[in-house]
RNA sequence: GCACCCGUAGCUCAGCUGGAUAGAGCGUUGCCCUCCGAAGGCAGAGGCCAGAGGUUCGAAUCCUCUCGGGUGCGCCA
């Protein structure tokens, strides 16, 4: 079902549409107009600014032409009244029907109110998110964009996309063999050999023992003095499986779990990115050059090397990247790219989720989509930007040489999954985000974790009690005053808020909304506080029916947008 | 040096695909409540939307430059 806004749109259309065919419009325009709940209340319900977009292809004043669309907009069913005001925009006034009709919607639809039908999509959007490397537990840096990218997988699929959730393992690569090789460290400790600290540029975590354990244990001291040769191919491979299932198990706990998880190792074994480099060369996109030196800090041992390089400047990057390294090894960015072609081939778009680190190497990976795609899928990098991680204001200390930085899994621990995945949605994924321990399970105003959660549990109660009464059904809607028609009319927003969430790819708007909501569903609640007339189970059968179904489809809400941030309704609090 | 992100109330932040008088929470000021429908309520003060140009009927929002803060930058991953 169209929401109200959509409808209002088309109804606009209608109005647009009549005043072209009695040539007070010219057929072609270019102005799209929008239909809007104005700041002020005191402007109505909606407002267009038609007549604002459309005053110069009409060849008159903004405000005449209002008065003209307003005319044939008040003769729509929904609309009440239709008035000119300020430089032109038409204001409306919507009957009071629509927004009980919109309540009944919400009851009928219950929790998917707002669910948008599946899109006629060949193929699934592609989210890909997390993807860190293979060489060790998640730690808090990951779990912005693993939360932002899943609670974006969600909002996406909400609003009627197949979306398939990745997540892309470096499983290739000098690190890796880094891994491989303290592991190795490990599986000889754990025969008994005296390794002594680990050495620089190995893994020192702890969390390396019991993968050498378990490989001393398989294979005994068959690799123990073995030549690396021998064993690196297979440390590796069993590192990685073991990392991976740590990786898992952190996700798992915050309640994430992709779909598809793409090996590099595998890609390179199928040639992937040497079909991508012929198909680039053939297109003139890749040649073989020098780099100029880097500008900014001299460099003493700069020496200019002949590198497949791919034409970057030619999408608009600074310079042309290599894809291949010296030694004819590929650069990441020469797997990554073939990657990335791989998965344009089965996505009908394409969104990765990167951490702010990246973002010097966004537009290069852009310009190798465009390149190989021709830009027939939507490619979309979304960048978060840092954690901070705080205790009672007090900044969390943490230091990559002593290995003691703060764990996704020690986060979720102490603070939960539900009030992690909330946190990581209250600010733009664009402003570095300041996480308080303490803050984070305050219950007050303050923590909207919290405060939405209450607004929930205390609709659940009420319905609980509301079980033992005897109300009429259906309940009389009509009986709701313009205070709790309040509530519905925000909540009729919540349709539109997924769709422009969904445009603009970002969750953490739903985050916003809720907050809203249940500010406004506490108000209405308080006001039973000051006077018990106003309770929603109260002396008038029929009042305490309406309100109830008023707080129902609010509850309905709630967990709507909870479910796409990946969070639990509370039934009650603690 | 270059690139990207950010700059909105005292603080933390929404709003940014252009719309009317720029919002919320905290803090602050005043009043009310002490109710387990607990873990407060109502009202007020508080703004040159970093600055300067530009685009337009209209700019916090788009463009250019400047200033300030953050992040990153090499055949790394």
């Amino acid at each position: 079902m169209p929401s109200i806004f959509e409808r209002i749109e088309s109804r606009v259309a209608e109005a647009i549409a009549a005043l072209e065919a009695d040539g007070t419009l010219p057929a072609a325009h270019a102005a799209v107009p929008v239909v809007e709940p104005p700041r002020d209340p005191s402007h109505g319900d909606l407002a267009t600014n038609a007549a604002l977009a459309l005053a110069k292809a009409a060849g008159m004043p903004p405000r005449e032409l209002g008065t003209r669309l307003a005319m044939h907009l008040a003769r729509a069913p929904e609309i009440a009244r239709a008035e000119v005001a300020g430089p032109g925009f038409v204001n409306l006034v919507l009957d009071e029907s629509v927004w009980l009709r919109e309540l009944e919607a919400i009851l009928a639809a219950g929790d998917a109110y707002g669910r948008r039908p599946p899109r006629p999509e060949a193929l699934p959007v592609n989210v890909e998110y997390v993807s860190a490397n293979p060489t060790g537990p998640m730690h808090v840096g990951h779990c912005r964009g693993a939360v932002v990218g899943d609670a974006l997988a969600n909002l996406l699929a909400f609003a009627g996309h197949r979306v398939v959730r990745e997540y892309y393992v470096n499983d290739a690569g000098a690190q890796v063999d880094a891994l491989a090789r303290s592991v190795h460290l490990r599986y000889r400790e754990a025969l008994g050999e005296a390794v002594g600290p680990v050495p620089e540029g190995l893994y020192p975590g702890d969390y390396l023992k019991p993968v050498g354990e378990a490989l001393a244990a398989e294979f005994g001291d068959r690799f123990q003095a073995a030549p690396e040769s021998e064993w690196l191919p297979l440390f590796r491979e069993r590192a990685v499986a073991a990392m991976m299932d740590l990786i898992r198990a952190d996700l798992a706990a915050l309640g994430i779990r992709h779909d598809v998880f793409t090996s590099e190792a595998e890609l390179l074994k199928r040639g992937a990115p040497q079909m991508a480099e012929a198909r680039l060369r053939a297109a003139g996109l890749v040649y073989d050059g020098t780099l100029p030196p880097p500008k900014g800090e001299v460099m003493e041992d700069w020496e200019p090397v002949v590198l497949p390089l791919f034409r970057a400047t030619a999408f608009g990057d600074d310079v042309d990247r290599p894809i291949r390294k010296s030694d004819g090894s590929w650069t990441y960015f020469g797997t990554d790219m073939a990657y990335h072609a791989e998965k344009a081939a089965r996505s009908s778009a394409m969104i990765d989720i990167w951490g702010a680190d990246h973002a010097g190497t966004v537009r290069r990976i852009e310009a190798a989509v465009a390149a190989l795609t021709g830009g027939s899928v939507p490619f979309d990098v979304k960048l978060v930007q840092m954690v901070r991680i705080f205790r009672g204001g007090e900044p969390v200390r943490m230091s990559k040489r002593a290995g003691n930085f703060v764990t996704l899994a020690d986060v979720v621990e102490e603070v939960g999954p539900d009030v992690t995945r909330f946190m990581m949605l209250t600010k733009r994924p664009e402003s570095p985000l300041d996480f308080d321990y303490v803050k984070a399970l305050e219950q007050s105003r303050e923590n909207p974790v919290f405060y939405v959660h209450y607004a929930h549990a205390r609709i659940r109660s009420v319905e609980r009690r509301a079980e033992a009464l005897a109300l009429p059904s259906p309940p009389p809607l009509d009986r709701l005053d313009g205070e709790e028609r309040g509530l519905v009319k925000l909540m009729a927003q919540w349709p539109r808020l997924v769709d422009q969430a969904t445009a603009a790819r970002e969750p953490h708007r739903v985050a916003f909304y809720l907050h809203d909501l249940a500010s406004a569903f506490h108000a209405l609640w308080n006001r039973g506080n000051d006077d018990p007339a106003y309770r929603i189970l109260g002396e008038d059968p029929g009042l305490s029916a309406a309100r109830l179904a008023l707080a129902r489809a609010c509850a309905h809400v709630l967990r709507a947008g909870l479910s796409i941030m990946g969070v639990t309704a509370a039934e009650a609090l603690r």
